[in-house]
Order: structure tokens, then sequence, then C-alpha cells
DNA sequence: TCCAACATGTAACAAGTTACATGATTTG
DNA sequence: CAAATCATGTAACTTGTTACATGTTGGA
């Protein structure tokens, strides 16, 4: 049957300010990307089922002379089903897929030399990834000298984006560690066999 | 056009022993399963899919007197399909998906006394998991004092279960430290209203 | 004037889940 | 002998990606 989550999260946008199909796009580019994303393709037709079960309702505005920006408000009925969703602990914890780590499960069938190139090139991804994390959180929340003075709206934001940066960093970690330990692995081996 | 994940998994489990797609299911319940998983209904047409693409072959062994169990093993089309891909470095970083992050992302639309019980129950979970894993561990490792003399093999598994376990510890880590700064947060804004 | 960004949609396909369906074997 | 586990499959459906398709607007 499928739990909506996409349903939720755009009702969830929406429950900040009125948006266009383009803006959640854009949305999902940005911090909540690092937690769930949707093309626009996906979205414009889920934004369509959505006006049909009135969980949010469509107005026009006009971007320039010609381009209409269609907008979508969340309606009582929908602000309600957000708010019931949001309350309503998880029952299913989903497989965290990680394409990675299920290569390193079949480590046996890599070369030696292969594997410090695989290690190189994401643990490069990695901290490129934790610089701009931790830009974005300069931007957002440089100034503030203690994050238990934010509003709530920014609170939820501080959050995610501190979530993104501990999984990145865990990951970067166990990755150093990983490759140490395979790259002395190899040295016994090879001074044993 | 799809990356075929699935394919490689089993193609990768497969080269470890030959397996009936019962087999193949329940590594998924296994430590793998941390990482990839699939249910048996799509595991028995992809290994079809695999059959006709000949990267594996079927045999039949008697499980009992009547109850046939269909064993593939990895052809050496399949083997080098395998091997090409664990040393393709990854081109695209999906979103990790995570319900609970997207959650807390609208968190001022959650009530005061709702969002606590929402963190304690991610938290049992957490830490209910992070006991399992650390029992696999020791189940598979307990005895060895050094991962570095471990065999090839088994170094993969290791790692898989380090890594596992690594991540549930910092999201744990991440739930106490924002329940802590929300807890604070709420009695701040009470404090100052 | 060209290019990037703005803006919206559909179609085809791939991947994944749930439900339906059946039968054998082992263990208490 | 009942229940759990072993064992294999198909059908219907949902979710997500890629590709196709079109037009506007603002700035260099």
């Amino acid at each position: 049957v499928g739990r909506r989550i996409l349903k939720y999260a755009i009702l969830g946008l929406l429950s900040k300010r009125d948006m266009s199909g383009y803006d959640i796009t854009n949305e999902f580019k940005q911090a909540i990307g690092q937690f769930w994303s949707a093309k626009h393709s996906q979205i414009y037709v889920e934004l369509k089922k959505l006006l049909e079960e009135e969980a949010i309702s469509q107005y026009v505005e006009m971007a320039g002379a010609k381009l209409e920006k269609k907008m979508y408000r969340l309606t009582s009925n929908g602000e309600s089903e957000l708010h019931e969703w949001l309350v309503k602990p998880d029952e299913k914890v989903e497989t965290e897929k990680d394409v990675f780590a299920l290569r390193l499960y079949f480590l046996k069938d890599i070369a030696k030399d292969e594997i410090s190139p695989l290690f190189d090139y994401q643990l490069s991804m990695k901290y490129e990834k934790i610089e701009y994390l931790k830009e974005q959180l300069e931007i957002l929340f440089g100034e503030t000298s203690d994050p238990v003075k934010l509003d709530t709206a920014s609170l939820g934001h501080y959050l995610v984006l501190t979530k993104a940066i501990a999984r990145e960093e865990s990951y970067a970690q166990w990755l150093e560690d990983s490759l140490t330990l395979i790259t002395q692995h190899h040295f016994h081996k090879g001074e044993t066999d």
C-alpha cells in the first residue's frame, strides 16, 4: 500500500509557506534533501493527487507577463493530516541502503591494489560533503551563540543539518579506520603467506 | 535505466557459495541486510533474469523426498561481471532517506509534549539494534584479539558489522543531544514568552 | 542574442512492497 | 497433529528515475 512519505514531505513544506512545484523541487535540493528528496516529475504528479484529495488548494500567481506559477496552499484538511502523521511513531524501519558497504562485504573479490583507490574516492566525496554542510550551518547559524535561543522553525533546520554532519563524519571516520585495517591486513598476509 | 544493485548483490553472495533463492532471502536478514536487502518475491524474479543473462546457472538439489531446492552458481561470465562492478567507483550518491529526520524538520508543527515520546521510541529502537549488532560481532569475532589476523572473507563481514554499529551509535548520540537541546529550548521559550 | 534559470507537464521504465497461492518438512 | 520453517512462485500495485516535451524570463 505504501506509506506515502512524499505526500507528507510536501504537506510539511507547505506548512511553512505556500509553494509551487518548482519551489518544492528546490527545497529538496537544500537541507531536507539530505533526508528526503524527489524529482520534479514525481512532485507534479503528487501535487495533482493531493489536490484531488483536497489536502491542498491551488491558485495562480503571475511571474512576468505570461509565466504562470501554480501556487499550492495547505487546506485545514491537509493540515490535520500532516499533524496526525508527524506524531505517529514509525512502524517499520527501512533498510538503509549503502552500495559502498555492500561492495566492501565482497572485499575478498576485490584485488588488493584496487581497494585503496575506492576508499580514497569515497573519502574525498565525504569530506567535500562535510565541508558543504558546515558551510550551510555557518551561513544559517554562524552568529548564533546558542542554538537554544533559535526560534522553533529554525531549530528543525539546525537539527537536520547537525544530523547530516554527524552522519557524514561518522562515515568518514569508519572509512579511515577500515582503510588502515585493510592495509595492515594486507601487510600481515604478505608477511605470513 | 537503473543500476541493478540487486543483481550484483546476488552475484556477490553467490561468489561465496552456491545458494537457492531461499538462502539468498535469508542472507539479506543477516549482516548484509543492514546495507542492502530484498524480499523473496523480488529475488526469485531477479534470479530468473540472471539465468537468462547467463550470469548464473541452475541445478536442483533434493531436500527431503519431494522438496526441490533450486541451487544457483556463478558462471564465469557472472564472475567477471561482478568483478567489474566491484571496482567501478559509484557515480551517483543517493539521498539517504530518513523519515525521523524528515519529521523533525517540521518540528514546529509538533506539540511540545509529543516530541519527547517520539525521541524515546527512536532511542529505544536504536539501543536495541546496537545491542543486537554487538552480539553478532561478539558471536562472530569474540575470540579474535586482532581483526588484522582475520581471513579476507571474514574481514568484509567484520567491516560491515562495525559500520552498522558506528552508524547506529552516531545516530543515538545525535538523538540524545537533540532531545536535550529541544528540552532546553522549550524551557527557554517558557521563561521568556 | 544566447544561456541559465524559471516553470510545468507526460511517458516509459525500473525497483520495490504487499498480497495471493501452493506445497513439503521438521519439531514439539 | 499443529505450528513453524522450508521452499518457490505470480500478480497487483506503489514508488522512483530517466527521458521526452514545451515555453518564459532575466541577465551577460
